[in-house]
DNA sequence: CGGCCGATTGAGGCTTATCAAGGCCGGTGG
DNA sequence: CCACCGGCCTTGATAAGCCTCAATCGGCCG
């Protein structure tokens, strides 16, 4: 597979919450530095275990990013996009990957060594304060994920999970979400099983909210699904 | 009440995580800054949804740190003991608070100005560098604990509660656990009912891993508490 | 001593995971 | 072009785990 050197300067990594106030003088040196592959659809990035030695930015294409619980069940943490970053929190330099990450597409990832990473990032008071901001923020989200999944049922996890795929990949102008999954990938992001993520979307279906074609979901009513995975059911 | 000002240079805060690497120069700042406050059990220290002013060190004393999810359904996410930081998630000083802490027992706290806390930390490459893997590694705690409370059953998680809990904050040479909470609090760290906590720690007790007395929890088996909660239960 | 708060224990019902069977679709090979 | 096969999806039945509700008990404090 041929591709071309992406260059950081024409990149979304460059503009994302971790990269944004990164000098273009240090954005030059990145861009000699970096190596870029491409990876294709299924291939892992990352495997769970092995020590960092590099993180990776997503110029283009789509990554799940897993991890094997107790009982070996596997469950998807989050999913990537083109600007975001892979194996930042391995970014002490003494750990291993704690999740493992495989591509969803086609994808073009660019991979920069961590030492070189963390040479720059001491040099660059914002760089690193906006690394503290970015975990700081993660932090919380997952605090909230994790609230989350302990108290909604499944039926509003599962549209909880619709949820989150529109708002990080879009939709186009039928509502057809932007990212094809499995049903099996849907409940390991909703924390559920493949039959029940089969039933409630079926529900989903009939009561108008969604629609399903072939292999693609469109959301039909966002504030019916909002309502439905919403916090607002206040009992006081 | 009266209490002293503790002294930053005999305080436990001085070497924790975030602030082992801060110079005595910056210290010293701290503690001219620091104001000390004291707090009843039960009393709150942080409210939810409130502006990020302050953060908060544990001189002396325990605190639950909870979050209101949907439902109203009251969670706890972690526990702080003396050395401990509240409200640092908040650094960015442009947030609200996203979560309570309350007082578990009489204690001792030391606050600072978030902003005298920013304007030391830009000036220390070392300090910044330590939130930032403290942050790092919280991120990977809380994927941690995401996914042993979704994959495990309640008596798993019960077991794995109690090994938090003596991990934290130790025993006695009995074993007892030197920390007491209600049973509807130990429900909100393990995510189930205080009525499954009352159950399965009376099964406990029976198979003889634990003992109870009064308010305390002894544990007497701690290897048996580790393979019931544990990761081994390995099927391939 | 009475009242209150928390702990305990049991019964009942609901949600959800598991298991199983069948259907759909795309790909492959004859 | 058709038959076969495998992967994935769908749907239903079943069973188990867990929450909820309720009653009782025990200790503590006024």
């Amino acid at each position: 597979m041929k591709i071309s050197n992406p260059d950081c300067f024409q990149c979304y990594c460059k503009d994302c919450s971790v990269m944004k106030n990164c000098s273009d003088e240090w954005l030059t040196i990145i861009n000699e530095k970096k190596n870029y592959e491409f990876y294709k659809k299924g291939q892992q990035i990352i495997t769970e275990g092995k020590p960092v030695k590099e993180i990776y930015f997503i110029h283009s294409g789509k990554a799940k990013i897993v991890s094997i619980g107790p009982y070996n069940k596997e469950q998807i943490l989050w999913l990537a996009k083109p600007g975001d970053i892979l194996g930042l929190t391995g970014i002490g330099g003494n750990s291993n990957h704690s999740s493992s990450a495989y591509a969803l597409e086609d994808s073009v990832l660019c991979s920069l060594d961590l030492k070189i990473f963390l040479e720059i990032v001491k040099q660059n008071p914002d760089l690193i304060f906006d690394i503290v901001l970015f975990f700081a923020d993660e932090l919380r989200n997952a605090e909230n994920r994790m609230k989350k999944l302990v108290q909604m049922n499944v039926r509003e996890k599962i549209a909880d999970t619709l949820i989150y795929l529109h708002n990080k990949f879009g939709a186009d102008t039928n509502g057809t979400i932007e990212v094809h999954l499995l049903r099996q990938e849907l409940a390991e992001i909703a924390c559920t099983t493949k039959e029940q993520v089969s039933k409630f979307l079926s529900e989903f279906e009939k009561e108008g909210i969604i629609s399903i074609n072939h292999k693609s979901i469109s959301i039909l009513n966002f504030q019916m699904l909002q309502s439905m995975a919403g916090m607002q059911k206040v009992e006081v």
